[in-house]
DNA sequence: TTTTGAGTTGTTCGA
DNA sequence: GTCGAACAACTCAAA
């Protein structure tokens, strides 16, 4: 008799490597059949954008062979989650399933009637800490209260000790002795076809479990000494570019912490540094986990009262990178062309669209959504609101992002804007970050005419800034 | 309960 | 160009 499989549901754990689901299902001896389901049905607004798809495509191939170099494959269904794993359980007479937790409102309600249905029907289900080094619940104030700001969430954190231990890659897998149907990967169209806009995508990204690790340890190698220092610099290879990884679970936090800590008892700099990056990380979530309607609304309620503006032809010109400020272009071109950009630019077009253009900043997180390849509903809500100035930010004042100024500051040698407006390579430094300030003349021998080769600014700084100044005199007035 | 200290990331102005 | 001070002045978390 044989004995009876045990299903692996993955989500965004795209990975062998420290998979508590996986190790479990595979420490019980029984053949494993790992699963992934592609569930648009409970998305709601989220559905993985354009950027997020492509990236699930690739990160999925890429799994579905690790699997089969282990003597296993990766089983594709789509659907309603719930319906697709109990038919999976009834075609293979299996009656356990371990899936790794997600921590978003909607995928938690789903996950949480799908358990109870389960179980109800006699099927044995395990959950498993998921994509991050501490659960939500876990860290709570003296008051047994969730945090609600970051540094004393951070020390909270650290208070926690380490993560635990990663576990191992499975040496094998065992199979059954039928593998079930299984989607085809292309039929999913994940893939954008015609046109095809990936080629920016596929020339900067290794998505997969393998691309992880690389990525990473290029980092350490390259990149982690430095890191406090250079990260807020936009050009180069500053920062980690870990965030896809991340999203998708190609890498587990857990591993990348304890990585950290050995390199710091090396010697390594800036370990500090970056393990604060991770934090916030896990700050999103805890905040995501605990106000669930983080996406879609204020999380402070007086930011009801901005006086938002419905301006069309101004959020066009800010998604195409034609805004007429250097640096938000710049961003927006990098964004476009390559599913990514620079922490710090982020947050200057994203304070530019809220601040400079008064539009909310729910239309940036849609736009951020649909482009990113590292698109995470924790970290997009909170980031979005934090700039907005409405969500988690102790700070007592708005702050309004000069972008001639951070040019200047993060992009002294023009390298970042030269490369995503090449339009302006000819420019003098001088002038790069605020090409309207050019004697005609220095324009002209740049090549540039205002108008025509670049656009003029679409406003002004200084009006723009008094607006928004007088719009949080509302906010504040509550 | 009240108090106290502190908060990722800025900008502008004037010496 | 650089530096320090003024700006604004709220709310959280812990003692």
């Amino acid at each position: 008799m044989t004995e009876k499989p045990v299903l692996v549901w993955f989500r965004q754990d795209l990975r062998l490597a420290d998979n508590p689901a996986l190790t479990a299902a595979v420490s019980t001896g029984a053949p494993v059949i790992p699963v992934f389901v592609l569930d648009d049905s409970g998305a709601g607004d989220w559905r993985p954008g354009g950027a997020s798809r492509w990236w699930l495509h690739q990160s999925l191939a890429a799994l579905d062979e690790s699997l089969r170099g282990k003597g296993s494959r990766l089983v594709l269904r789509s659907g309603a989650a719930g319906q697709a794993v109990s038919d999976l359980l009834r075609e293979t007479g299996a009656d356990t399933v371990f899936w790794n937790r997600l921590y978003e409102p909607l995928a938690i309600r789903r996950d949480s009637d799908i358990k109870s249905d389960l179980r109800d029907a006699g099927v044995t289900v395990k959950s498993f800490t998921g994509n991050l080094a501490f659960e939500p619940w876990t860290i709570r104030t003296g008051n047994d209260g969730p945090y609600r700001v970051f540094s004393p969430f951070m020390k909270a954190c650290m208070r926690q000790g380490a993560p635990d231990q990663p576990l191992a890659v499975p040496e094998t897998l065992a199979a059954p002795n039928d593998w079930p149907a299984s989607d085809e990967l292309d039929g999913w169209k994940l893939e954008p076809t015609t046109p095809d806009w990936a080629g920016g995508l596929r020339e900067h990204w290794t998505p997969g479990e393998t691309g992880a690790h690389r990525r990473f340890e290029a980092f350490l190698d390259d990149s982690l000494d430095s890191y406090a220092k250079v990260r807020d610099r936009m050009a180069g290879e500053t920062t980690s570019r870990l965030s896809p990884h991340l999203h998708f679970g190609e890498i587990s936090v857990r591993s990348i912490w304890r990585t950290l800590d050995h390199r710091e008892a090396e010697g390594a700099r800036s370990v500090g540094k970056f393990r604060a990056e991770l934090i916030w990380r896990e700050f999103a979530h805890h905040l995501l986990f605990h106000y669930p309607t983080l996406p879609e609304k204020n999380w402070r309620e007086s930011f009801d009262a901005f006086p938002w503006v419905d301006d069309q032809e101004a959020l066009k010109a800010w998604q195409s990178g034609k805004t007429g400020y250097p640096l938000v272009d710049a961003g927006m071109r990098e964004l476009w062309v390559s599913g990514y950009m620079h922490n710090r630019v982020r947050m200057v077009v994203a304070s530019f669209l809220i601040k400079h253009l008064a539009i909310h900043w729910r239309h940036g997180a849609d736009w951020f959504w649909d482009t990113l390849v590292d698109a995470d509903l924790a970290n997009n809500a909170a980031s979005w609101q934090w700039v907005a100035g409405s969500g988690a930010d102790a700070a007592p004042f708005f702050r309004i992002f000069n972008p001639v100024r951070q040019g200047q500051q993060f992009d002294a040698d023009g390298a970042y804007v030269r490369r995503w407006l090449p339009v302006l390579q000819h420019l003098p430094d001088k002038y790069l970050h605020a090409p309207w300030t050019a004697p005609d003349a220095v324009l002209q021998d740049a090549g540039v005419k205002l108008g025509r080769d670049y656009p003029n600014p679409i406003v002004d700084h200084a009006a723009a800034r008094a607006r928004a100044l007088a719009g949080y005199d509302r906010v504040k007035s509550l």
